[in-house]
DNA sequence: AATGAATGAGAATTCATTCAT
DNA sequence: AATGAATGAATTCTCATTCAT
């Protein structure tokens, strides 16, 4: 009876939402984000209660699908450089796969609009990766270190790594694999 | 003297937008700013043609008390490591001295709110100290990468540092510590 | 029975709309009528064109219930004191016992969104009440002016009076009985 | 120094929400009551932090007028009747002299949007035409009633009465004088 | 040059009403 | 008939910028 609340509509504002912000910034307007999903603009607002709320649950859609994007094909059992690579490969996969993804995220963290239920839904969601990652990571430079700092420091090293890959495609593979030998030898000692 | 704007009134105002912007992020209304240096709502565009303006001119002031934080003492005929450490612990130092001004250098840089110029400006400050490091740079995991990347990878390796510094100002030092050991590693072999 | 609408449910929705104006005034959304009676919110346009069709609706809903309840048990045959009483104990009681009832009405009179045709309807209600205060008012203050001048100022005493009686229920009674008195004096010369 | 804020436009502004308010309700929007004064629609917020400010001024200038109105030429030294008939007098050539102005007074009184700050200042600038009318109020039916509800029952007697003026205008001095009568008799014995 | 009042183009919402289901 | 999603005009308020003083 009536209408249903549309899937599709609802993916259409968060899609249309990540590209907006991704080119405009988090304080682009409700209107456009509307215009860009086909829908009315009173209609953005029986999808999401506010505009803070579509952030909050842009975030969590992003964290997701980042999640989605890392976990398959977790090689639990091998050892820890290997699994070390494979975070590292398809984290920055996504990422140059999905620049704005990437970009929205970070403005999302930094933007101090995201309600500590989103960051901690969202921290939620890489419990399991950093579980994985955080087996045997007692060597080298790092060693006495929180698994916090170490996936930090793959998260900030990786990002830099991404910028210079999208600036220079032609130079992609070579930046990647650098980066990810930098990351190692930063934290372990072979 | 003969100066009609007074260059006080202009310094009021960028320290002003730095204390809010810092608080509030860069969308924070011009007349805020204005109060905070004591001018009124009008004063700020004798001084700064457009908020953007504010915005780029404040880059700029920010680029620049960073490198002199950085340069003096620069120990130019010191081995690599030498050099490089000397580049993180200041970094790290002024950043650590100055969290509004390094928080409020990212959400800049974030913006899209800057002109080429201004990052072209913002780049060159820094010239004579990537060539500070440049030199001899060549061996470990970052041998064959550009110093741009050799750079960036200090910044991001010394943000996130700083970030875990300020959440856990009790472990500050060896965060420190930490974090340049982990960056020595990464881009060079002893 | 083969009657499509409910009258259930058109009355589920005025008394909603009862509740919801006595507490938050007219410009109470239609939505939150709609789910206090239990529909949805389409369905209140089915019963009622529009918010002011609804409006007057339930005006006339209102002028009709107390018309019900000053009617039954009026003295006809008695003086007029006694009338007047009668009109007066009931429609106080009435105001007591209906307080949200005795507000929204007045909230309507006020809101110029009534009809012409509903205010002529909604007097025709009062006509017979009238009449029978009407008989025999000639004497006092008053002995000159019209019926309707006579009624509008016992209502208006009898309004003040219910306000006190709110406020102070411990002195309801004697503010009842000092209205009516007052009320008298006002109108007769014994 | 800059254009000071000026009073015209602030009493414009009052003006104009006073003529809007007396034909829309208050529900009329703030972009009607700016055009009405001639300014453009953010000057209203330059004057009144918001439309509840605004509503709340209102109410104080409208009851400072009545105030305005009433109180000179009171008859302190004169007996109970003839102060009472001034009061009476003046409220009634004000109310019949600004039908606006008493028309928004009461849809401000009944609109739960007053605070109570301006609530408890309107009340204060009556204290003195209490005090005139409070002495020697002790006889009659409202002999042991106090005089916030023999007060009460002027104003809503008088009230009346200026709805029944306004309608007959032929007739307006009768009405007026029957009004008192009936007041005087209410509250007092000759 | 300094002031701050004036401006008006947005911005995020709200809500009566419509209409597809 | 009932539903509730969709609509978009309307509303209050903000704020960068202009301009009279």
């Amino acid at each position: 009876m009536a209408r249903p609340k549309s899937e599709d509509k609802r993916n259409a504002l968060l899609d249309s939402a990540l590209h907006i912000f991704s080119e405009q910034g988090l304080s682009a307007p409700t209107s456009k984000i509307a215009k860009g999903a086909g829908v009315a603009e009173g209609t953005l607002f029986n999808y999401f209660e506010t505009k803070d709320d579509l952030l909050n649950q842009l975030y969590l859609e992003l964290k997701v699908h980042l999640r989605d994007a890392m976990l398959p094909g977790y090689p639990d059992t091998q050892d820890l450089k290997t699994r070390l690579h494979h975070a590292w490969n398809t984290y920055v996969a996504w990422g140059v796969a999905n620049p704005q993804k990437r970009k929205v995220m970070v403005l999302l963290m930094m933007s101090d609009r995201l309600s500590e239920a989103s960051k901690r839904s969202g921290s939620e969601d890489f419990k399991d990766i950093h579980q994985h990652m955080q087996e045997g990571t007692a060597c080298g430079a790092l060693r006495d270190q929180p698994t916090a700092f170490i996936a930090a420091i793959m998260r900030s090293l990786a990002d830099t790594t991404m910028d210079f890959m999208s600036n220079e495609p032609e130079h992609a593979q070579r930046y990647c694999d650098a980066g990810f030998a930098a990351y190692w030898n930063a934290i372990a000692t072979d």
